[in-house]
DNA sequence: TCTAAAACGATCGTATTCGAACATGAGGCA
DNA sequence: TGCCTCATGTTCGAATACGATCGTTTTAGA
């Protein structure tokens, strides 16, 4: 990649500490490096590259051999006791400290106790210019590594983010985000749950409890949405249940500061009048809280659950509180946060020849009452792979 | 991921600690080597390669046998007591031992290596029933606690071979395969090279030095072409280049059998005739095996190459052998063994609580002079996010 | 079992590299 | 200024890497 410097045997003397930064430079670059090459390359005598590469060697950079140095080998039997890695500092942007991110911060931190690295949690607003903001100050009053951050993906200023992250000099990876295909991100990396898998697992419990038309509630103006609605009708598709006729209602359109409860309250309404209409049996809501007001106002309809109604939450903050107790989906934020580390430690440790790793985490499906023993139709084997 | 060429005997000599590493490699990827071969490979003097075996054997990473060394093995009885019993064994089973796998079992290997983890590898015919009878060998014969497997996934018995995998007591990783989401395989966790992002990359490059028609051509025989047009066809999407008038071939359906030599030079006719038609001056090609015959027959036919039709290939085992040298994308082979070990002696190490992992890795793009210097319109930052 | 071919390794020779000892020169500090 | 320290260069004998030769050992095939 680096375009290779034309040899400046004529510049000014570098001091000992920027030529072995240099052989260190050639090193990463080529893998080896020859006491000669670099002796005329830089313009020094060949004893002197030969002592930086005992110091090099000493301090487990490199590996001597005659000849030169390579990059250090495992072959080397020389090979000093490792540890003594010197630490890094991780900066981390979360768009919240409240919900969903204390885990995967929690995850994040005891990862790095062990990785031996320090973090920086900072919080952030939804919002892209904000998480901008929050960056820049990490990069500019800290002595940031690398960067883990969650950023805010949608409006216009959400590509001109990702692009803007891409191009950060210190490694950056993604916490529960991706970038789209069509911004070519060639150097984020990042670690998601697969919210798409975790309804799709949902849908395929409540068909085996013998549902068969499952809706989905869900709310847009969470990031998360999209993904679950996908999952949704992949599962129907595969369940062979016709889109049309299934209930998919939002309750972010419904203007959540003009009504209050008494709007909520007339949409779950509404919801509950398309789920007769159509013979739908069993609801994925998306957000546990909004689960927890659902089961709630199901039973003071007096619909029992999971009697009349089965409920499947997405995500699992507060579903046990519930009475019914609500079954959820529950992302694996502690591990989101662990991963992210884990990434973050290889790079700073690989450094570029590493190629970049995206990973999706499954979530897990926590089973309660608000799901299960009332079925519909005896589910006697008829899909014994769908979990 | 070695910087080195897989072979090049003209390239500038090794320290001796490269040549052991190298013969390590090639120990990890064929599980055996001949003092022969690899001196030629390496163009030194069998006696060096003897010396070379001698010292690793002595290290008790290889044993020595007549002709050669192989990986080290409990009936060498020169081992010097060694300590550490492997903790766990690991099956690994691919589908070819000739073609891009010896480099993953090689990664594989070193992680396994570092891991104290012994691996058993078997190699199995491109068809599901076969991997299967592999598996099933593997788990009746040896004592497997894990299994990395790169199953066939088409045909009828894809999916069954995949519910099967799933159901395996014992942990599966697959190997630069991926579960379809239709198929609810909750247990199978995989790694694999997102080949559609490299061939976006390709697509990138190629618009970036000026190129408005690009074309494709692929052998559908390969698990990995389906990934490469997707990839294609997105970057076109993404650049705005319109699907109908690009070239998109496959050389699979020309029936490989029955023309021979005469079939393919008439299909590459075939091919560059479209290119005429539809003003396409450069081309994706799959499998760098065609790329390099394509090259060929390019030059043959007098066009020139950049000049008249620049090409990259998809893949990077002999892409740099063709004259002129071809620029390729080059699958991160040995990264994804070797990440797959570690998904692996993760998940026995810590058991059902860790969640599932799915990763995909990033290929690299490798410029050589096949794709560069030769626009057709000055790319004068058109595109400055692109790459 | 025997035999020819191949592989092996001890020994030596050569080209190259290494590093100890000493020399030089550039700053830092009293 | 003089002295000290540190970084670097020069010289030269010692050490190392590698290849060639050739007699010995192992292997494969009849």
């Amino acid at each position: 990649m680096s375009p290779e410097q034309p040899s400046e045997p004529t510049g000014k003397s570098l001091f000992s500490l920027q030529r072995r930064e240099r052989l260190m430079e050639e090193l990463r670059a080529h893998g080896a490096i020859t006491v000669r090459d670099i002796a005329a390359k830089l313009g020094v005598s060949e004893l002197t590259i030969r002592r930086d590469v005992n110091i090099l060697a000493d301090e487990g950079l490199a590996s001597r051999v005659h000849g030169g140095a390579t990059l250090p080998s495992p072959l080397d039997r020389s090979a000093a006791g490792r540890a003594a890695q010197h630490s890094y500092s991780i900066g981390m942007v979360v768009p919240s400290l409240d919900y969903y991110w204390p885990q995967v911060i929690s995850g994040a931190r005891a990862e790095a106790e062990e990785q031996n690295l320090r973090i920086l949690v900072r919080g952030s607003a939804y919002d892209a210019a904000d998480n901008r903001r929050q960056v820049q100050a990490l990069l500019d009053t800290q002595n940031i590594d690398g960067l883990i951050v969650a950023p805010d993906m949608g409006g216009d200023h959400g590509p001109e983010l990702i692009r803007w992250l891409n191009a950060l000099p210190i490694p950056v990876v993604l916490a529960e985000r991706r970038a789209p295909a069509e911004i070519p991100a060639h150097r984020l990396e990042w670690v998601a749950t697969d919210h798409a898998f975790g309804a799709g697992m949902a849908v395929r419990h409540l068909w085996q409890e013998g549902h068969r038309r499952i809706g989905c509630l869900t709310d847009s103006s969470s990031p998360t949405s999209p993904h679950v609605v996908r999952g949704w009708h992949q599962a129907l598709a595969a369940l062979k249940i016709p889109l049309e006729g299934s209930v998919h209602e939002d309750s972010a359109q419904q203007g959540p500061a003009s009504h209050g409860n008494g709007g909520r309250a007339s949409h779950f309404d509404h919801v509950l009048e398309l789920c007769t209409k159509t013979g739908t049996t069993a609801m994925l809501v998306h957000s546990d809280t909004q689960a927890v007001a659902f089961v709630q106002h199901c039973v003071d309809r007096g619909l029992s659950v999971p009697g009349d109604m089965a409920i499947v939450g997405y995500d699992d903050e507060v579903a046990y509180l519930a009475e019914p107790a609500i079954s959820a989906v529950r992302p694996p934020k502690q591990y989101v946060g662990k991963v992210a580390v884990q990434l973050m430690a290889a790079r700073l440790a690989e450094g570029r020849m590493r190629p970049v790793h995206r990973i999706e985490l499954n979530p897990d499906l926590i089973l309660r009452e608000s799901s299960i023993g009332a079925p519909r139709i005896p589910a006697a084997g008829v899909l014994q792979d769908s979990l």
